[in-house]
RNA sequence: CGGGGUGUAGCGCAGUUGGCUAGCGCGCAGCGUUUGGGACGCUGAGGUCGGAAGUUCAAAUCUUCUCACCCCGACCA
């Protein structure tokens, strides 16, 4: 490709609305155009790059022994109904109505159609297992679509769905794709990070993401130096500081005049965080809950909404609390005259005379004992884990990073089969549901992240497999007949070697056109003047280092493609 | 949905105590001189000042309504 006959502009100033790099440097190189809000075009450069990884994702499906297919974007409103995932997608869902009136959604992902499309084809357990996916566009109506391509309405994911008679059989599926994935993201050039995750909407039992590991990344990773155990803090256990018992004191009520948090408490009684009880309300699905937890740890609201089994988790606001007759700031579990459940995390159990509020202003209550003084409904860890803490599998030391998740594997088991009846006959001739797991990848999205993790002050640096371009050719003095016919020769000779070439023929000066080089990041440059050309040289420079050399034409396509593989 | 912010030329911005023909930089077109890390001169094209209604002799500027986009929070690949 011609830089002169490219389409799509290079910026020299940062659009305003992007501050994320990767979408900084998509838009300034003319990879992505933004048509509205989460919804982007793909130009010509960009879509090189997401094609290339499409590819090897692909590759790495079928060798998994995947079958791919390509299912609607447009669903029956019905299937949705029936697989009772409607509510739970919630106003994420697109919905429309077609001519006759009939209620329409827009994909936003493939389980209910897989599924259905699955049960008129398998009868037997000799139709199975199967493995098949797509590569294809979903649709969500995010609340909140957020730096470029990191966070979209519409996006292009694939998603395999596995098929099989049991467990077991799921065991070999999870496996042979947890592995397909980590060839893929190598192949890539992009190694993943493999962390325990929950399960979310989709539902399900086991489940991992891989994440990429960038500054920027939406997720915080909590990982084990020791035994390289990783998990998404939303799941990571907390394995909490234990705390010496104490023999049981009386309760014993003081003054507190206008000190409500942890920190003031525990500074003016002199008492440690940890020996103090933070008790936290929230609103889960239209009903006030209170939660309870030891003073110095915080609230993971992804497993509260699990101990809660509910679907809508809230802070409760000023008016939830004094509508339920509650004080704002000295709430506690302890002499509590309004009927609530309350959901209290393990720390609580066990340990000393803790500090707690007194459910009246200005009040706190010294020498609080679970069960003594207080009780609780559901009593589980909802504490979220931190950096620091101690590995629940090896005793190491946790430490966190951030991290884009750009793939997602779950074992989903029976619970979509039985609801949208696929079944099969097994060798006995009974009926059984399908076990069923699904697997997913953010094609756009690993695009971005890509980005994030391999930049630096003047551009992208794409890691090879997945450049848009493998060479970048600088013809500098573009007027010169000598570099044309040079530059013309060697973007011929290399395309015939099926080497894929970006080649700047603009009539533009030295640094524009490095300027554009960098911001582009195709790993090679090759850069030919009438100086290299008076020794039948050409300057040969890697986008990732900063020193170019000087080396003969002659020969030229064999040293690159050496190091191609190097 | 809650909170914060921004809409003026393709991009980045100024102009907002109401007042002349709405400016500047980049980019774009033409000509010339240049050019190994974003050159220079001259000439030129390009604007529903997000939209609607209102106030006024006069609105980018004031009022009301509205739309869009971005950022921070609850969700996900």
């Amino acid at each position: 490709m011609r830089v002169s006959r490219l389409f799509g502009k290079t910026l020299r100033e940062v659009p305003s609305d992007a501050d994320t790099i990767s979408h900084q440097y998509l838009i300034r190189a003319g990879m992505i155009n933004q048509l509205t809000s989460g919804v982007y075009s793909l130009l010509p450069l960009g879509l090189r790059v997401l094609v290339k990884i499409e590819d090897i994702i692909r590759d790495e499906m079928n060798k998994a022994g995947g079958q791919e297919v390509l299912m609607p974007v447009l669903h029956p409103r019905e299937i949705w109904q029936k697989s009772g995932r409607e509510a739970g997608f919630g106003e994420t869902l697109f919905h429309l109505k077609d001519r006759r009136g009939h209620d329409l959604v827009l994909g936003p992902t493939h389980e209910e159609i897989i599924t259905d499309l699955v049960s008129r084809y398998v009868q037997s357990y000799r139709d199975l297992p199967q493995l098949l996916y797509q590569i294809q566009v979903k649709l969500r109506d995010e609340p909140r679509p957020r730096g470029g391509l990191l966070r979209v309405r519409e996006f292009i994911m694939k998603d395999l769905y596995s098929f099989d008679v049991d467990d077991q059989g799921l065991d070999i599926s999870y496996k042979k794709m947890k592995q397909a994935y980590i060839n893929l993201y190598s192949r890539c050039g992009l190694p993943a990070l493999l962390v325990d995750a929950d399960s979310g909407a989709i539902g399900g039992k086991d489940s991992q993401e891989f994440m990429l590991v960038a500054n920027s990344g939406e997720d915080e990773i909590i990982v084990c130096d020791k035994c390289q155990h990783a998990a998404n803090v939303e799941k990571m256990v907390s394995v909490k500081k234990i705390i010496a018992p104490e023999d049981g004191l009386p309760m014993e009520e003081v003054a507190t005049p206008g000190l409500t948090s942890i920190e003031q408490i525990s500074k003016f009684l002199k008492v440690a965080p940890d020996h103090t009880l933070k008790a936290v309300l929230y609103v889960a699905d239209g009903n006030l809950v209170m939660t309870v937890i030891r003073g110095d740890l915080e609230i993971n609201e992804i497993k509260l909404k699990k101990a809660l089994h509910c679907t809508e988790l809230g802070l409760a606001g000023e008016n939830d609390l004094s509508a339920a007759g509650i004080v704002a700031g000295f709430v506690s579990p302890v002499r509590l005259k309004t009927k609530l459940k309350i959901v209290a995390d393990d720390s609580v159990c066990v340990g000393p005379n803790f500090v707690a509020g007194g459910n009246k202003k200005d009040t706190h209550i010294k020498n609080v004992r679970f069960q003594r003084d207080f009780t609780v409904d559901v009593i589980q860890d909802i504490a979220k884990a931190r950096a620091g803490d101690a590995c629940p599998e090896c005793g190491g030391l946790l430490s966190s990073v951030r991290g884009i998740e750009v793939g997602h594997i779950f074992k989903l088991g029976t619970a979509l089969s039985e609801k949208l009846g696929a079944r099969f006959l097994d060798e006995t001739g009974v009926s059984k549901p399908i076990v069923m797991g699904c697997y997913g990848i953010g094609v756009g999205r690993m695009l971005a992240a890509a980005i994030e993790q391999n930049h630096d002050d003047k551009g992208i640096i794409w890691p090879l497999p997945i450049a848009p371009y493998q060479v970048h050719i600088c013809g500098l003095y573009m007027d010169n007949p000598k570099v044309i016919e040079a530059t013309e020769k060697l973007y011929q000779d290399l395309q015939d070697q099926g080497i894929e070439v970006l080649f700047d023929d603009r009539l533009e000066s030295p640094g524009v056109k490095f300027n554009d080089a960098d911001l582009f990041g195709i790993p090679f440059r090759l850069t030919v003047s009438p100086r290299t050309l008076e020794g039948n040289n050409v300057e040969y420079k890697r986008r990732t280092e900063k020193k170019a050399q000087i080396i003969p034409l002659a020969g030229l396509v064999d040293y690159l493609k050496t190091q191609f593989n190097a």
